[in-house]
DNA sequence: AGCACGCCGACT
DNA sequence: GTCGGCGTGCTC
């Protein structure tokens, strides 16, 4: 009896939700997770075997071939299912954020480097002796050997010609070297200790657990997780450190390498492509145990993955908003569930959501109390701006000046903090009141004067800024208003004429490197005044650092965002949280215009609980996360009217939708179900335009019980095409309503 | 996401 | 008469 012939399926990195069968030729073998190439319309791509079945596979096209890419373990799998089923996101576009990097990674190219061959040179000359002699014995590179010498390359290669020199591919740096978990074990205080075993006993499990971290900063959380990365390294498992975009910082960095030996293996989407598919392999096949790197770094195939560390876990940058839209806090603990992994989730401000998860022992809570090496918390006090105001066109208010001077007095340094980049966030015409406005987006133009040019924040477009006014053809009529930190740099130029400003965004021309250097550059203090945006709040220490000033506490405070006052209570702790954390005590200063709000007077009493408590509440009472669940549905499309019909008939579908297994949708008006979803709008998105094209939202509120993704399956099937250029996106969890 | 097919405007 | 714009639909 002979056995059917293997029918396989593989999911394709594009945006289809099913995987294709194939038929497989004699002579291969697979198994799940194995990358194979295969026909997919008119062209040949790559793609993972999903699963393996038996039939008649006449009418189905073959596998092309195999690729030597190490298989995806199941694991990632089942990771990718379950994701495209929380965000409803096709699950090969899923796939693809899994897959690019290997699939894309070029064959490491050797470095070559020249030695000598003993022969001498047939004809010798002066440069010749020069290059011989600076070379000895010794291997290097062309271009190195060419600086020792002080010659061109051309006359190496007139050696290696010769037959004087020869190039040799050098062996391969390994990719990441082994963290030792006794290099430089710390000495923990009393709570730290408690804490740090509470983690190692956790990855010891070798069971799923999840974990809220908490302390301030300078509390030593870092410390702590390293001791469960040691313990997952002692088990000979793999651990994964995520960190919120930008904070690879060479100083995270460095303290991993102080109590390891080593710096961990970094993630980064901006890695060369060979390097990153070096990593990804080194990942697979164990050789690389520990993993710093962006929300990205949750879909890499590690081979035993004992630890998920999520640290700064309430940070925004965790969500991912274009694409496949997920939150990685979140997703890290599904990930954790499946690897069966200890997850640490670390804050000194955790979000709502992961407290009220704490508070209900659906995860496990370690409070880390103490400042490391008892130093206080700065001392807070609010400046009340309606008291005492800045000069007329100035932002900074006298107390806080006064603060900065005394500082520099000292040899200490300032930080001025304010969320906003560029010169200024809106530029008028003074003679027409004719506003600078991005022709793609309803937001106004940021003026960025070091570059002379007026940008958007959120399409990139980018104009030259005017002489005269483009509306009436004024001269000299157009105003910047309101500060953004390249103004403020100004201010403090001319306040502190003798003063080094240095300004931090995310902006900052140079790239990452230069950014990581000023910061390190900062922290070392070069700078008496650092000025800069949310980037700074973020896990960096500035050991001379003595006042902070929060330039505009209110931002964020007046709009109709639910996690607006959270936010803003977040950031003012952490910018606040830089201040004296070296051996002299330090001072925040928070400007504000009112200064009696709930999270300014939170701030200053330094009692979160009472802020928590209240947020909490509030939450619980209008249904919101963590109480209930969200999803929106952001209908785009270049035709406004197309755009609004098309949000409208999507909401006439939902009311008459028959209710599913898990879920109902409340009827307009009259009584309410608790176990209903309620669907809001649509109404004109936050960002009404954006690039070029008009958006409508819909918002649906359900309670935890329901099936919140159901009911979206149900909607979007039922729902009339999407067609004339109409977009429908889908975001669970929405964080931004901005 | 690619890529082809299709149906409408301005050009060698 | 064709080149090419991008809207629509399909990929085992």
């Amino acid at each position: 009896m002979s056995k059917s012939p293997p029918i396989v399926d593989v999911l394709m990195p594009v945006a289809v939700d099913q995987a294709y069968s194939y038929r497989l030729p004699d002579g291969l073998d697979v198994a799940r997770g194995q990358f194979v190439e295969a026909p997919l319309g008119t062209r040949r791509a790559t793609g993972v075997v999903w699963s393996i079945g038996e039939g008649d596979g006449a009418n189905l096209k073959q596998i092309a071939s195999l690729r030597d890419i190490h298989p995806l373990p199941a694991a990632v799998l089942e990771f990718i299912d379950w994701v495209a089923r929380w965000t409803l996101a096709p699950r090969g576009m899923v796939l693809r954020m899994a897959a690019r990097a290997p699939e894309t990674a070029t064959a490491p190219q050797p470095r070559f480097l020249i030695e000598a061959t003993g022969k001498p040179p047939s004809r010798p000359t002066p440069t010749r002796e020069r290059v011989l002699a600076a070379l000895g014995e010794r291997a290097m590179g062309k271009s190195e050997l060419a600086a020792a010498a002080r010659c061109s390359a051309g006359v190496i290669d007139g050696l290696i010609a010769d037959g004087a020199l020869r190039s040799v591919a050098a062996p391969l740096e390994p990719i990441a070297r082994p963290p030792d978990p006794d290099h430089a074990p710390p000495r923990l205080n009393p709570g730290q200790r408690e804490a740090a075993d509470a983690l190692i006993a956790a990855v010891d499990r070798r069971a799923f657990s999840a974990t809220l971290l908490e302390g301030v900063t300078g509390s030593g959380k870092t410390e702590v997780y390293f001791e469960a990365v040691a313990a997952a390294l002692r088990a000979g498992r793999q651990a994964l450190i995520l960190l919120p975009e930008i904070a690879l910082t060479t100083q995270f960095l460095d303290r991993f390498a102080q109590r390891f030996g080593t710096r961990p293996a970094e993630w980064h989407s901006s890695a060369p492509t060979a390097m990153r598919g070096r990593l990804w392999t080194a990942i697979a096949n164990g050789e690389a145990r520990v993993v710093a790197g962006a929300r990205s770094a949750l879909f890499l195939p590690f081979a035993s993955l004992g630890l998920i560390v999520v640290d700064e876990e309430h940070e925004a940058a965790y969500k991912q908003e274009d694409g496949v839209t997920y939150h990685a806090r979140d997703m890290a603990v599904v990930r954790g569930r499946i690897e069966n992994a200890a997850v640490v989730l670390a804050s000194a401000t955790p979000s709502i959501e992961t407290r009220v998860n704490a508070e209900h022992g659906r995860y496990a809570w370690l409070k880390l109390a103490s400042r490391f090496g008892a130093r206080a918390l700065p001392e807070l006090e609010a400046i009340d701006l309606k008291r005492e105001p800045p000069g007329r066109g100035r932002w900074l208010s006298p107390r806080l000046i006064a603060a900065i001077e005394e500082a520099r007095a000292k040899g200490e340094q300032s930080l001025l903090f304010l969320n906003r980049r560029g010169y200024a966030p809106l530029t008028l015409c003074r003679a027409c009141g004719h506003r600078f406005q991005c022709p793609n987006c309803s937001a106004w133009l940021v003026e960025h004067r070091f570059r002379r040019q007026l940008v958007c924040h959120h399409c990139g477009h980018v104009e030259g800024r005017p002489e005269l006014c483009p509306s009436c053809n004024e001269a000299d009529s157009l105003a910047a208003c309101g500060p953004g930190v390249e103004r403020l740099a100004e201010e403090a130029q001319l306040l502190f004429p003798d003063s080094r400003p240095l300004v931090l965004s995310s902006d900052t021309l140079g790239g990452l490197d230069h950014l990581r250097h000023q910061l390190d550059e900062a922290a070392s203090g070069a700078y008496d005044i650092v000025i800069g945006t949310q980037l700074v709040a973020k896990g960096h220490n500035f050991p001379l650092l003595t006042v902070v000033g929060i330039v505009d506490s209110d931002v964020g405070l007046a709009n109709g965002d639910p996690r607006a006052a959270e936010r803003t209570f977040q950031l003012l702790q952490q910018a606040t949280g830089r201040a004296g954390r070296g051996d002299r005590p330090g001072r925040g200063l928070l400007q504000t215009w009112q200064p009696e709000h709930p999270v300014i007077q939170a701030l200053l009493s330094g009692d979160a609980e009472r802020f928590y408590a209240q947020e909490t509440r509030e939450r619980e009472i209008a249904g919101l996360p963590p109480f209930g669940r969200l999803a929106s549905l952001i209908v785009s499309g270049a035709d406004r009217g197309a755009a609004e019909a098309h949000a409208r008939a999507l909401a006439r579908t939902a009311f008459a939708l028959p209710h599913g297994p898990r879920w109902r949708v409340a009827p307009l008006g009259g009584e309410r179900r608790a176990d209903e979803i309620v669907l809001l709008g649509p109404a004109e998105a936050p960002v009404a335009i954006l690039r070029g094209r008009h958006r409508f939202r819909l918002l649906a509120k359900a309670p935890r019980s329901a099936d919140l993704q159901g009911f979206l399956r149900a909607l979007i099937a039922a729902a009339p095409p999407e067609r004339g250029g109409v977009r429908v996106a889908v975001d669970i969890d929405p964080q931004n309503f901005m």
